[in-house]
DNA sequence: CGTACACTTGAGTGGCCTCAATACCTGTGG
DNA sequence: CCACAGGTATTGAGGCCACTCAAGTGTACG
């Protein structure tokens, strides 16, 4: 994979665009990522290779998971509010967002959804969607539908309890943002969110040690932590004021992550106490 | 259990305490439920019958499904964060909060935990428990050990998949609040908060057409949206001056029921949404 | 009758919001 | 090439919602 860094979220375009001055030939098109779209393991299998082990057959059938694959243009609904979907997804390429819109039009984001995350969880369990999901970028999105999932609770034990075990970890990440958007001031927040992205870039290999691109306006983020675009902007400031963050054009560098993981509380335990428990596993597949 | 109406909230008492202020023989709503504490299907039995049809043998599996029972006493914990935990549990009577409590000693309350909810879920799939569950009374906790978790999925389908279901309600929850607390003020929260429990203790018989025992004081209620104690006491005050509602003595009743939703734009829907996608059953059990 | 706890209410403060103006970048079209 | 529009980020002025601190009430309990 060898691109530059402009889109680094993007896995798998072969010809990636370079710095944002660069004449780029077309805009939205879909083609240039649809042959390689996932090289040898999906970012699903690594995550969850990362935290069990599988047995080949478990690899084997993992390739062969999804049910049917689409594409999803930048800033449309993969998912949308009220309608029925029927089939638990996989994003498997791009990001997207998870809201919901109210009423008078405030809006709230739920979370950022990487390459590897589910889609549909919880929406594909109730009868309509509660969220929309929109693509940020392009998104390559593959489906996996009901008797197959069950199969695979029956079939393969481990994968079946690895993706229990991912669902929780959904479960906590909501969780985590009721603690952040109640009890903490606006930097803490910006801090953590910051400190969250690194994490969860680092682990699918799409971040390096401090400094990540940024996939979100200012204000996405403030829709994100119960804040307006506006003062994101100002605590932005207040970061680089204080030497904490650089940031160079959509480029976010974390200068002095202790300080920052400090300020913010963030226990980087809360991102990897999201391995599974032993006990999840009484006894070992043959 | 000899003690007098301190913790009217609990559930068994045979003698359900009244009012301070008017005395009348029994309290509306929380009579019915007082001598069949547990009797013939447990809160869980319930909740899932409602929503799924469980055959004899279903049922069978559901009235042994206890591993171990035990006694929590009033505002002790249930679960401890960071400690491990390696079984499932259900509150099978009382009621518990689920909390965070961070370094500076600010407390975010995450959910309240009613008869029949899975106490453990995300904490038993993580290595060591991530938040704290508190017994607001006093509360009975049963343990359902992971082997027979597993043999529920593989030999009884339609439990798992409720199981499941459950768990999705409980994502689900949490994301409604990062909603309320993200976008929504104080009384809005306030009001939204006082038609959930409304709803759920509704479900579980613990609530009649439109008044319940408020078994939270009103810091934590604070604590559970993201504002003081002080505040809670100021936004009550407000939805009594607009006529929505009427405490007395811990007993809540609510007026004006249609204006309450309008202001919280409270979907009912978003609960009764709660009701399990039939795609989960391709295909009928003997 | 004194302590403890929850609730109420007031006065003053502060964090974040709203409104608004400006600058910048990018793509589009004259 | 420049003009223009749309989206994004920055910065200022002023306002409001919720916070902090604090005093006072009512109830429960020893």
């Amino acid at each position: 994979m060898p691109q530059p860094h402009d889109h680094p979220y993007i896995v798998a375009r072969p010809a990636a665009p370079a710095a944002e001055t660069e004449p780029r030939g077309r805009r939205r098109g879909l083609q240039a990522q649809t042959n390689p779209v996932m090289s040898p393991a999906s970012a699903l299998t690594r995550k969850l290779a990362a935290r069990t082990s599988l047995s080949p057959a478990d690899l084997e059938f993992l390739d062969a998971l999804y049910d049917e694959t689409r594409l999803v243009g930048a800033n449309r609904d993969i998912i949308t509010e009220g309608y029925k979907y029927d089939a638990l997804a996989v994003l498997r390429h791009g990001m997207a967002l998870r809201y919901r819109v109210l009423r008078d039009g405030r809006r709230q984001i739920l979370n950022i959804v990487l390459p590897g995350d589910f889609i549909g969880f919880p929406a594909c369990f109730f009868d309509t969607a509660l969220y929309s999901i929109t693509a940020l970028s392009d998104a390559v999105v593959s489906s996996i539908r009901f008797p197959r999932l069950f199969q695979l609770f029956g079939e393969h034990p481990r994968i079946g309890a690895a993706i229990f075990w991912l669902f929780s970890c959904e479960a906590a990440m909501y969780a985590e943002r009721v603690i952040g958007i109640g009890q903490r001031s606006a930097v803490e927040r910006l801090a953590h969110l910051l400190l969250e992205l690194l994490t969860r870039l680092q682990i699918i290999g799409l971040a390096d040690e401090n400094s990540f691109h940024m996939p979100l306006t200012q204000e996405q983020i403030g829709d994100m932590l119960g804040l307006t675009g506006v003062h994101i902007s100002r605590t932005f400031r207040q970061l680089r004021n204080d030497g904490l963050v650089v940031i160079a054009g959509q480029v976010l560098k974390i200068k002095d992550l202790r300080a920052l993981a400090a300020l913010a509380d963030f226990e980087r335990t809360y991102l990897s106490h999201f391995r599974m428990s032993e006990a999840l596993f009484p006894e070992e597949p043959g």
